[in-house]
DNA sequence: GGATATTGTGCAATCGTTTGTATTTTTGCG
DNA sequence: CGCAAAAATACAAACGATTGCACAATATCC
């Protein structure tokens, strides 16, 4: 392994020297910078990250924490980070939470001893506020939170608008002419989905219909949940359904499929964060798409950001597209 | 921070005596052992993982490296991977290919300049030999390969049984009585591909069918490569496509209902991979499930295993299952 | 022209851990 | 009890890059 002593030794130059020049000190001379460069290159030099992070108490890698990396949405939102962090010269250390806050404490952890630079994070389902992320966080990492997020939790944050896209997604089934439209909420410890249940609300409210509580279905964010969600909606004379996830409208999708209900015709639904699977099942579900690779990318870049003490990145918000499909477009009516 | 100086301080002790009890050295008593763990918990200390990495040489810490980390099946492989890691207290760095080569160069440069101990690559497609992998990864670094492999390149590999998985999908749709038979074969370039290919003829022939250039369709592994060779798959006569992946599989399957073909009555169709999307289309996709999870912890577990010089892994390989659902099963006929 | 800025380099310490070798302590045994 | 062997610990030198400070070289000004 080349290292800069051998790199200062072939030019009769200072380690130090060579170090400014390969870090654009603009202490070094610009021919020099060149000569370092050339020599550099020549020799096949590459930095030793270890040395490089020991020295300067930080590491050129920032982490990622996910509840899980093989949703659709969270490994296009570490995409879209990775995208963005490498061309500043980071890595990404990739940690998963499995949704429990146990395993978020373990990852933090891992990246401290690791003197990582920065974390995006977006917390589990189980874990309910942020006293063991900022308890187990030091001092000078940047912490960005995406997607589900607290508030209480200060610095940079990237969320859907979760209220907008829920009241998209609502007037459009009401503009489809559905009369009663229930919602799965999914768990109102994240902010994410209360703020969905605000937008739900909101919609019918301002389109002078009645909120009606029986129909609001609280739990369970996968298919099954989805599924028992939609039987019972069906049961209490809904017909539509407004689901915070994709995977839970999937569930209420075949609920209503069992029960002989057509799609859309007699039965609407429309999901959240259009799953790759949504434009390829039938009838095709319409989704309140959010926007995962960019919102990894702001996320990279609000930490990119955050790395120059006085410039400060708060809240970004990245819009939600209504993507209607079949299963909320009645073509005729 | 604390460090092992701090602790060997309040214990009276030296560090290097630190070290050793906390790596689980056996030349320290037990007493002090138990004693310098006591004080490490108490005080909270982590190592650093920066300085260890440079003194070692080594960090701890591997380098995956998959084409595209959206995909279902690298997510699932790197998820199992990180189970596995995380036992040994390794840590991962995720890189992407984006399926091309000098991405994949950089990948490694990244990786060497971190000091992995080991990488778990499966190649970028573009990639056609392992001349630039060997280039760019130093001596002692592990080298796992996962998938797409070149046996080539000495080491553990992972790989699916592809030649029994195409065999076995070819001969079921043969049983379910179709007569001519197209294969959407990918890239000859990858072993991968071709041992499926291999495996189609194998059953072809060993069924007393005749093997066709004409319906062997090479190139393109998405959606629209499918869909372009479905429709000259059908304009050649053929009632059945087996497919080396479920992206062109599903294309095909576009093509086949475009042309009003009843799926499975007139047209059957095999996949691989098994995604995600597969059991939830309508009709549903048949798909020879790989299992990328239990790859994952195979590829992590022949790296771990490979820390011991002594003990070599070679090929492991793991079954593909056929998941017969509706695209390929007449039920009467 | 000489004193003072300005610019470019060198010196040397440091980051925290690991590990080969030296030294001390303990143990076992005649 | 004394001595050798074994066990436990201490010492000190790395690993490679970075950076505050000192110093040298050059430019600038009156």
């Amino acid at each position: 392994m080349v290292t800069i002593s051998d790199i200062a030794k072939s030019l009769g130059i200072t380690p130090s020297t060579v170090s400014r020049a390969l870090s654009g000190s603009p202490r070094v001379k610009e021919s020099t910078r060149k000569a370092v460069e050339k020599a550099a290159e020549r020799m096949g030099y590459e930095r030793d990250e270890a040395a490089s992070s020991l020295r300067r108490g930080r590491a050129k890698v920032v982490g990622i924490i996910v509840p899980r990396i093989n949703r659709e949405f969270f490994s296009n939102v570490i995409g879209g980070a990775e995208s963005v962090l490498d061309n500043y010269g980071y890595s990404a250390i990739i940690c998963q939470s499995h949704e429990n806050t146990s395993d978020e404490i373990k990852a933090l952890k891992t990246l401290r001893s690791n003197r990582v630079a920065g974390v995006l994070i977006s917390h589990a389902i189980e874990s309910t506020n942020g006293a063991h992320i900022l308890e187990n966080i030091d001092q000078g990492t940047i912490l960005v939170q995406f997607d589900r997020v607290f508030s209480s939790i200060p610095g940079p944050k990237i969320i859907s608008d979760n209220f907008r896209g829920a009241y998209e997604g609502t007037r459009h089934l009401i503009e489809q002419g559905y009369k009663k439209i229930g919602i799965i909420a999914g768990y109102m410890s994240s902010e994410a989905y209360a703020a969905r249940l605000a937008g739900y609300k909101q919609a019918l409210s301002d389109m002078g219909m009645e909120i009606d509580d029986e129909i609001i279905f609280y739990g369970s964010i996968v298919q099954k949940g989805g599924y028992e969600a939609g039987n019972i909606a069906i049961d209490k004379g809904c017909d539509a359904i407004f689901s915070t996830g994709d995977y839970t409208a999937l569930g209420a999708l075949q609920a209503a499929k069992e029960r002989g209900l057509r799609v859309p015709e007699d039965f609407g639904i429309v999901g959240t964060a259009d799953e790759r699977f949504s434009a390829l099942i039938t009838p095709s579900l319409s989704s309140m798409a959010q926007h995962p690779y960019e919102m990894g990318r702001r996320a990279a870049q609000a930490f990119i950001t955050s790395l120059k003490p006085e410039a400060k990145v708060g809240e970004v918000v990245v819009p939600m597209d209504l993507i209607a499909r079949q299963s909320s477009t009645r073509t005729t009516i």
